[in-house]
DNA sequence: TCTGGGGTCCTAGGACCC
DNA sequence: TCTGGGGTCCTAGGACCC
């Protein structure tokens, strides 16, 4: 059996914890640059207009009317909550699979107690220790465990904890949950199944596999036979190293010109090529995009992206810009707003099988210089020491976060008073 | 006259997740 | 005025190899 475990509202939550002046009351978290409505507690839910992704800007009145407290997002928050979660599920078993910031699968293999009982424990211990409310499902496969964790989340008489131990209870489940309510049926499987005539997970599990295969492709096979109770979707406990590291901000303003562009180009690079090194890997290629505002009607409309591949694989910060600006200026056009750069590292191998080049000299330095840059920003913060070609105006393109909480977990200075 | 068979690697696009 | 960010997996088609 495999237990799903879930933080209600997350973001929210994480925030609550550290203001009890806003327990009970309606609170929201918005994405970068405070656009978007990212998470919403259910006192904010239940008030109809917000939805998750709703643009702030057309629902402001309604926050206002309604006193909903709002915050910009403060990730090195919600990360570290999410450390404190997953750290109190190693107690429950070997094996946690760390899903995403905010859920993880437990094995519940060898639990010889209730299972209902088992579920609650970990729920009142998460609670306890964090002050964070989540759902817990238990069930044979990881699409029935996250099924099951959606009725613990919206059936009120759960009590949070819902479990699938029996051919009747995954039945009852199954005509429960609507094909949207399964983990993997997106908006256009949904829409195709609406086609002919399937609704609810349990139609979707008699429609014959072949059309399931044919339409859906290996995919959706999986997801029938777990409904099903056969198990296809392995348990990885072990986080593989990632294939691709990227990030693309937005900026808070729109940017005509190229030497900003560079600059925040720039700063991403170092960014990704941290988390590069974090993982022990290097980079073959450099993807770099640039985006204008494609929401506006009165904007000229601009995207391209260009790939380049690293003379040598390398995760050094300053060869990786270098290749990138180069990727920039190919695709860079004047003349136009630009709300997003991105970069993207892909082909990425581990450190020590990289292949060296016959053709280009190898320099010997590379290695300790970025081992001290390392080294300089971790003791003393973030950015203590960068590339020039960061530039030295950052407050021009970076982000808008007027509403970020402090980060009573993670800076001295900004520990909670009581 | 008649032109094989078995593969790999890469990319773009589609679909999905949180 | 103002609309997020970071990922994975699968398939088809092109280019290439022996």
């Amino acid at each position: 059996m495999i237990a799903m475990v879930d933080c209600n509202s997350f973001y929210a939550s994480c925030e609550q914890v550290f203001r009890p002046d806003l327990w009970g009351k309606p609170v929201v978290v918005l994405s970068n640059n405070d656009g978007c409505i990212i998470a919403a507690n259910t006192e904010a839910k239940a008030l109809t207009h917000i939805a998750m992704f709703e643009p702030v800007f057309k629902i402001k009145d309604v926050l206002i009317k309604n006193k909903v407290i709002f915050f910009s997002s403060n990730y090195t928050l919600y990360g570290e909550m999410s450390q404190r979660v997953m750290n109190i599920l190693g107690d429950f078993s070997p094996s946690v699979e760390v899903y995403s910031i905010d859920e993880a699968f437990v094995d519940v293999l060898g639990v010889t107690e209730n299972l209902d009982a088992y579920g609650t424990k970990i729920k009142e211990r998460i609670f306890k220790y964090t002050g964070l409310p989540v759902g817990v499902g238990i069930a044979p496969t990881k699409v029935l465990a996250k099924l099951a964790n959606k009725m613990a989340k919206k059936i009120p008489d759960t009590n949070h904890v819902f479990i699938i131990d029996t051919e009747e209870k995954r039945l009852q489940a199954l005509r429960w949950a609507k094909t949207k309510d399964v983990w993997g049926l997106g908006r256009k499987h949904v829409q195709r199944l609406e086609k002919i005539n399937v609704f609810s997970a349990y139609q979707f599990t008699q429609v014959p596999l072949q059309w399931v295969r044919k339409e859906m492709t290996v995919v959706g096979e999986r997801l029938w036979r777990e409904l099903r109770g056969e198990s296809c979707i392995e348990f990885a406990t072990m986080p593989k190293p990632k294939k691709a590291i990227g990030t693309a901000k937005s900026f808070g303003i729109k940017l005509p010109d190229l030497e900003r562009i560079e600059e925040a180009c720039a700063y991403y690079i170092s960014e990704v090529a941290e988390v590069l090194r974090a993982q022990n890997s290097c980079a073959t290629y450099v993807q770099v995009f640039v985006m204008t505002n494609y929401h506006s009607n009165v904007d000229k409309q601009y995207s391209n992206s260009k790939t380049v591949t690293m003379p040598i694989p390398t995760n050094d910060t300053f060869a990786l810009i270098k290749e990138a600006r180069k990727a920039l200026h190919l695709i860079y056009k004047p003349g136009y707003r630009y709300k997003k750069v991105g970069v993207n590292l892909t082909g990425l191998i581990p450190q020590e099988y990289v292949q060296g080049n016959l053709f280009l000299p190898s320099k010997l330095n590379d290695k300790n210089l970025i081992r001290t840059f390392d080294m300089l920003n971790n003791k003393y913060g973030k950015s203590t020491v960068a590339s020039a070609m960061t530039g030295t105006r950052m407050g021009e393109w970076e982000l808008i976060k007027k509403e970020r909480s402090k980060r009573y977990t993670t800076q001295w200075r900004e520990l909670l008073k009581i």
